[in-house]
DNA sequence: TCTGTTGTTCTCCATCGGTTCTCTTTAGGG
DNA sequence: CCCTAAAGAGAACCGATGGAGAACAACAGA
């Protein structure tokens, strides 16, 4: 998700000559440019970049490494970072943006969140999932959440309001519901939408 | 869908000197223009070409190779229609496309099918998903793949391909892996995304 | 009808480039 | 100073790519 300074760099290089290059530059070439001697070792940092959405993802074909277009007309919407139930959002540093239909968006502002973690399994959210928010501070019962509770755990999960009392179901079978007073839940946003990339 | 090097090499060429011919080119022209010696190889690319929508089919006409006029490009991808385990694929009469992030695109031609039905729900996929296929007529084990079963049913499922058998696995605890010989299960494409609204 | 051109479909094959290892080196943080 | 994560070297693997060439089918013109 976050990026080495080494990946930092390479992409950097890309982003700059994306131009100047031909083709798609191979592996080979690539490490020539940057003075590296071992492909092996590019495609790791290669691989690392695909993970991030940034490098379209060379499925064995030879067809050299491509920067994903990065909205040319900027419809995109900024991916905050990740979050892992249990744990604050994890912010990602540079201003990254994605591409995501309308279809998936609400009414109000939106943002996308990496998953990380299994606590909504049973949902069908899996780990490496990306969710769009709508960014909001109330829900419907059932609505799947953005919670933050007590100030510093941020979590997605399926929210239950009751007077007095605000339950947060997981949907995992091995974790509990999480009862909680009202005031110790602040909503952060409502899932819309999801992406998966296989 | 994405050209190889030489594909792009090729059409640039066209691209280039269209103005230049007489007559649009034929296979043989354009093999010694390219400095190529076999017209089987030419063909190739060139069919590419006409599948990514470049280049007319030249359907066995001897008119040679013209280019098909480039509008501003269209976005989204063609939504089929229905997948649904055990029927084959409910066509969407009119021509619906959607909107799909670059980086759930494989590198060929992709189109999108609704899910319907709990036959994969153990791996995230659910009622109502929409998933992105890559058309593809062979797939490596362990790809979830739309398969078409006895030229009847279609299914998306994780396949398993060993010599003299191709296992089909839901991803559902009430179904039971389904097992094949090679020639009754064609497949069709593999899953590349997935997309769910909420 | 014959013939040469043009598109189509094969098979075969070399090479290149992405992938996956293992092992080593370097850098940075406690 | 030590430990771990990041980065690099290099070898082995294997499948995608792109080319050669042969055989064939469709068609046009003589």
């Amino acid at each position: 998700m976050k990026l080495t300074r080494r990946q930092q760099q390479i992409y950097d290089y890309l982003a700059q000559n994306a131009e100047h290059f031909e083709h798609p530059p191979t592996l080979d070439e690539l490490c020539r440019a940057l003075g590296l001697r071992s492909r092996g070792s590019l495609h790791k940092h290669i691989q690392a970049l695909v993970e991030a959405g940034l490098v379209e993802p060379m499925d064995r074909s030879h067809r050299g490494i491509r920067l994903v277009p990065q909205g040319p007309d900027e419809p995109g919407i900024p991916l905050l970072g990740t979050i892992a139930a249990g744990r604050p959002i994890e912010a990602v540093p540079q201003a990254e943006t994605m591409q995501v239909p309308e279809v998936l968006l609400g009414k109000g502002a939106c943002y996308v969140l990496k998953v990380s973690g299994d606590s909504m399994i049973d949902e069908g959210i899996l780990d490496g999932d990306y969710v769009v928010i709508e960014q909001r501070d109330s829900a419907r019962n059932g609505e799947i959440v953005v919670a933050l509770i007590g100030n510093e755990e941020v979590t997605l999960k399926r929210i239950e309001q009751h007077p007095g009392q605000v339950i947060l179901h997981p949907a995992n079978a091995a974790m509990e519901p999480m009862r909680y007073s009202p005031d110790e839940v602040r909503i952060q946003g409502v899932l819309k939408g999801l992406l998966r990339r296989y």
